[in-house]
RNA sequence: GGCGGUGUAGCUCAGUUGGUUAGAGCAGCGGAUUCAUAAGCCGCAUGUCGGGGGUUCGAAUCCCUCCACCGCUACCA
């Protein structure tokens, strides 16, 4: 059996900064994308990391009198916690000081040389040190970096340069050849508008910073992060030293990158790739922005959101699921709390919560807690669970994950609907109209379970949650990920609390407009 | 400055190649119920479709113009 390969990645994270919503968001994405290709028994690989060179990171470490290894490691540290957290199911995490990755960078980088794509040049110009970014006097923003606004330093120095110009034909014709090689098509439009305009050739090397891995044929300068950090994704296959993984998983099928580093990910890497004569990713998928209760995240606002908080307060589960739902994967969107609350109470405390623990009631009150023999022929909810099936199957194809979450509580509503239509409680007055009954519950009870699979990728915790309740998971199994596989007879349905219960917003008496829950602390 | 985008019910947004009374979700209001987390179900409303002008039998949907906001990019300084 040739199982199907699935490749796909997030940013490796630079680690001045400790993880945020926006940080979260992306590998949150990418974890749905990655259980969901799970579900369809393709052969996964999931990689995320962290980014750790460049002078911005050596001097954070000195401003806190460490040195830069110890300083990332406890960076990284709070990634990979919050990773978990955040039930991140990555197969690898590489990180740039990784020796592996290491080497192979510098292996790469002689290659490029000897290719004749990098070449010893000279620059002479500005530098934003935080951005690590060269600008020209033009660009400059009165005088400063026009991106962050500090202070820039001018810097004259012998760089090595990659000649990306020399690339600019193949990438047009990539990108014309690929409509859907970046994601969506707005970013599309505006990469593509900037590879048709003319093209610099970039530096890729700094002397002036020594954390980093040093330039193979000159050990005084080292590797520009950006060069550095954008090779993980075949350095973490094994290129071009250990070629089992990838040949197995490359080209990726997708990078799930925010707008912000576009330009990287869709001219500079492809360039790259076609210097070593790699084939490119299939996709580049670019995310937009959060937004804190209106306003932009930044440092100096302090506004940044640790999800390890968020989580802490509302579970792992409804951050998930109010992130990928909240706004259509691609476009940018806002964070409020009153948002969020909104979001747990209706969707998944009413429709959701609701719906399986009604369903078990009637279990419990009409069947003794044990859930009557399921009959294919007879689930009046099948169709229409086979159908949202194929709808998710479509929107997640496309990462569209609020459309797939959209379509799942359409199903949702027609299984409440289909207990009012049916009314069980009038069913259950009369004797002769058991048979009836049975089918009614036996139908919703498998429509549920259908519906914690649908789920599962967004809320892995809740659909082990539901199956417990229903009684399918006993103890500390795996969930049944089967969605063909109907129930056994007999099983005894294990009602326990409510999914998500409803949180009460304090009484408006702070004038704070984002009303802190009260006590709410879940484990999912 | 150039290119592109957005502006539709209180909020967030859908609205195919122009065509009968402009839609959804949430919030709000009303109703019938009770299996359920005062949940769910049924029903209801309001919108100068950013402003103005034009094309057309007919435009949210095409053209022009103005306003506001956003993105990419350039330049001046």
């Amino acid at each position: 059996m040739n199982k199907q390969s699935f490749y796909l990645t997030t940013p490796i994270y630079y680690v001045n900064d400790i993880p945020h919503i926006g940080h979260s968001y992306t590998t949150i994405a990418a974890d749905v994308l990655a259980r969901y290709r799970r579900l369809q028994l393709c052969d996964v690989f999931f990689l995320t990391g962290t980014d750790e060179h460049g002078q911005k990171i050596q001097k954070a470490a000195e401003s806190c009198s460490k040195t830069p290894h110890d300083f990332v490691d406890t960076v990284v540290s709070k990634y990979k916690n919050v990773w978990k957290s955040l039930n991140i199911s990555n197969d690898d995490f590489i990180r740039t000081t990784d020796d592996r990755h290491v080497q192979r960078v510098k292996k790469i980088f002689k290659k490029l040389f000897e290719n004749g794509d990098i070449y010893l040049g000279e620059y002479e110009g500005r530098y934003c040190v935080p951005c690590e970014s060269f600008w020209t006097e033009t660009q400059l923003d009165d005088g400063r970096c026009p991106e962050c606004k500090r202070a820039v330093e001018k810097v004259k120095e012998k760089n090595y340069f990659f000649r990306l110009s020399k690339y600019q034909k193949q990438l047009i014709e990539h990108y014309h050849k690929h409509p859907e090689f970046v994601q969506p098509e707005s970013r599309r439009n505006e990469i593509f508008q900037r590879i048709i305009s003319p093209i610099e050739d970039i530096s890729i090397s700094r002397s002036a910073v020594t954390w980093g891995i040093q330039v193979p044929m000159d050990t005084t300068h080292t590797i520009y992060v950006w060069i550095d950090a954008l090779l993980n994704y075949i350095t973490a296959l094994g290129y071009d030293d250990d070629m089992t993984l990838f040949q197995k998983f490359w080209p990726a099928n997708v990078h799930i990158i925010g707008k912000e580093i576009l330009w990287f990910h869709g001219a500079i890497w492809p360039a790259i790739l076609m210097s070593l004569n790699i084939e490119l990713p299939l996709k580049i998928f670019t995310h937009g922005w959060w937004t804190i209760e209106g306003q932009k995240i930044s440092k100096s606002l302090g506004n940044a959101i640790d999800p390890l908080s968020i989580i802490h307060l509302y579970g792992t589960d409804a951050y998930r699921y109010f992130l990928l739902r909240e706004v259509p994967f691609g476009l940018d969107g806002n964070f409020s709390y009153s948002a969020l609350i909104s979001r747990i109470n209706s969707d998944l405390g009413n429709d959701l919560g609701n719906l399986l623990q009604r369903a078990l009631t009637m279990v419990e009150k009409y069947f003794d807690a044990a859930i009557p023999e399921y009959s294919e022929d007879e689930d009046e909810l099948k169709e229409s669970s086979q159908n949202t099936c194929d709808q998710i199957n479509k929107e997640l194809d496309n990462l569209q994950f609020s459309k797939a979450l959209e379509v799942i509580w359409e199903f949702i509503g027609k299984a409440n609907r289909f207990i009012e239509g049916k009314k069980p409680w009038t069913l259950a007055k009369t004797s002769a109209h058991r048979p009836q009954l049975e089918r009614v519950i036996s139908s919703l009870a498998k429509a549920i379970k259908d519906i914690s699979i649908f789920i599962y990728p967004f809320m892995p915790n809740t659909c082990v949650e539901i199956q417990k309740q229903l009684g399918i998971l006993e103890g500390d199994e795996p969930p049944c990920l089967e969605y063909q596989q109907s129930m056994r007879n007999g099983i005894i349905v294990k009602k326990g609390n409510p999914l998500f219960p409803r949180i009460e917003k304090e009484p408006e008496n702070s004038g704070k407009e984002t009303t802190m829950p009260s006590m709410n602390k879940k484990t999912f």
